[in-house]
DNA sequence: TTGTACGCGTTATCAC
DNA sequence: GTGATAACGCGTACAA
């Protein structure tokens, strides 16, 4: 019953031509006759017959898969990357390897070793927390040096020499601060997380020069670094009433989403007791009740640009000199409900 | 500065045997004397050799790969599904290629045509709208007709003979409908999607019975049919005035969110006028204020499975007698703040 | 115009 | 113990 696959080979013996002109006729060589190509073809066709793409593969050294790497796909950030490089790549007929490290180093250095192989053209990727945090960053130096392309996103480092596509973090977090300030805001505190994260980092500068640029003190007291993991409902509640804010920046969707629970659930008003802005425009914000204004980060965009560097520098190895380049995108502040 | 990936045939050439004892050194042949495997074992890792993936893929006829399509990656279950599936193809030695059909039948039928061609060693997926609607399968049976196993997952069809895994939609609806009921509502409405939607059905069938079981007459204009794409809040508030319900069910997560909203603007308290059961257990449900109740579906365990039958199966083809089964998930029904 | 021969990197069979 | 050879499916330089 299992009617099986066709190839070349099979062409050939039917028709009782060689494996080489099946080949060329299917691709429309001006070697074959008008005659055995439209007779090929139309047996082709009969048949369905399709390349095998590994055979195909291993002749070009080229698999038409690229492999995205990300720390977690239950993150609607990544999520949007994700079909961001899919739309990209299916249009430049790129199949798409998605592998999460789950923010473990370990699981990230596996999943790129496995698909270094010879599964993928090229590689996007977010590093992991555990690997922002070890900063060993062999695995990447491995691939490069390989001469395979690597693109990251997001969550960058200085070490490797390769394309990036980032926000500018310090950008985002300086206007949502300054926002905060122009509403007359006087005790804007700071939810993020640890400082291994580079993003992080950067969020709390832009927060820290919006302050200053505004005349105000920067409090370390008013900053508060939680770990990525499971949030603590409860760090966040003594946090808030230590602080007692007018206004929150957080550095991620959820933190903020869990603040303004806690302070609903206090009786608080939002936004006119207390605004709240925070990092990546995910579908939470969006739905939360008041509306959270967020700093949209446009994982989708971000994702097409990955793709676009990406199979640029596949398609174009020739490039000795790689002159490699970071794209930074504009993040935009979308108001909405939680902020005046 | 390229350091070029290594292959057996370098190491045969630098320590002067043939490729083949190269080959069974790094197997660990017993054909092959200790000192030689000795040798070649340390020139391998010396120098990181890998085995190409492409070359043992044509070898083998086994890729490694396994590729998963779904309709949205923007969506929490089919996040968590893949997770699953990520969770369990790792641990198994494969890789995960993710395609999204958005929805539309074409692209799902160009996703599976561009794996079917042996980038894959069989299929995960979830129907697309555009499928269900056209209920047009010719691309599945292609697929399971060349003896490439297929798993279909939550958004299924009978028309084709494969493995599946769902969860028991009319049991959670008629669960989560019963819940309502024992609460003393008298008015519940549901919210779903158009028929095509095989699970919609299915919830709309339990969310029936369990009226029917209490006795209560299910009136069709308590039923609104949304298109799934972007969802129409006039549509919603228009529904939610007309039948003054004091109990809500939603076959998905985002209309519920939508309805606690419009109610909520319209000074409605939830859930002591109005309860809202969901389905899809997702972070929106989770984070809304008040927590929204909802019906789990165990999108990971999903995955999980779904990865656990597709695998056998590639690893089994010797079956000649298919045996398909269907696998059933009980789903849950995870009680928050929006019913008592 | 068509066919032969070889290579892509690996593995398995068989001969030495 | 080791090595030559064929095969996986395709593409192409070269020969006929």
């Amino acid at each position: 019953m299992i009617k099986k696959k066709i190839k070349l080979k099979d062409i050939a013996k039917e028709l009782e031509v060689s494996i080489s002109t099946v080949s060329k006729a299917l691709k429309n060589s001006e070697e074959i006759s008008r005659d055995t190509k439209e007779k090929i073809q139309a047996f082709a066709r009969l048949y369905n017959y399709k390349p095998n793409n590994i055979a195909v593969s291993l002749k070009n050294k080229r698999t038409k898969n690229i492999g995205v790497i990300i720390p977690d796909i239950v993150h609607h950030f990544f999520t949007t990357v994700i079909r961001g490089v899919e739309n990209y790549a299916l249009e430049k007929g790129y199949n798409v390897i998605v592998c999460l490290s789950d923010e473990s180093f370990d699981k990230e250095v596996i999943n790129m070793e496995m698909l270094a192989n010879g599964s993928i053209d090229g590689f996007i990727m977010s590093l992991s927390a555990g690997t922002e945090k070890k900063k060993d960053f062999n695995h990447l130096k491995e691939v490069t040096d390989q001469g395979i392309p690597l693109v990251l996103f997001d969550r960058v480092t200085n070490e490797i020499d390769c394309d990036k596509v980032v926000i500018d973090d310090i950008q985002g977090a300086y206007v949502a601060t300054k926002k905060l300030i122009d509403e007359g805001r006087k005790r804007i505190v700071l939810l993020t997380t640890q400082d291994f994260f580079s993003v992080s980092l950067n969020r709390n500068l832009g927060y820290q020069k919006a302050l200053k640029d505004a005349g105000v003190k920067v409090k370390d007291d008013f900053i508060l670094k939680l770990p990525f993991m499971d949030v603590d409902d409860k760090a966040i509640s003594e946090f808030l009433e230590r602080t007692k804010p007018d206004a929150i920046l957080s550095t991620n969707e959820i933190f903020g989403i869990f603040a303004m629970r806690v302070l609903q659930k206090k009786g608080f008003e939002i936004p006119n007791d207390i605004s709240i802005i925070g990092f990546t425009d995910g579908l939470l914000a969006q739905h939360a009740n008041p509306a959270i204004t967020s700093v949209a980060q446009h994982g989708e965009k971000m994702g097409e640009m990955a793709a676009k560097m990406l199979i640029d520098r596949v398609e174009n190895e020739e490039d000795e000199e790689p002159n490699y380049q970071t794209k930074i995108i504009a993040p935009t502040l979308i108001e909405r409900e939680s902020t005046f």
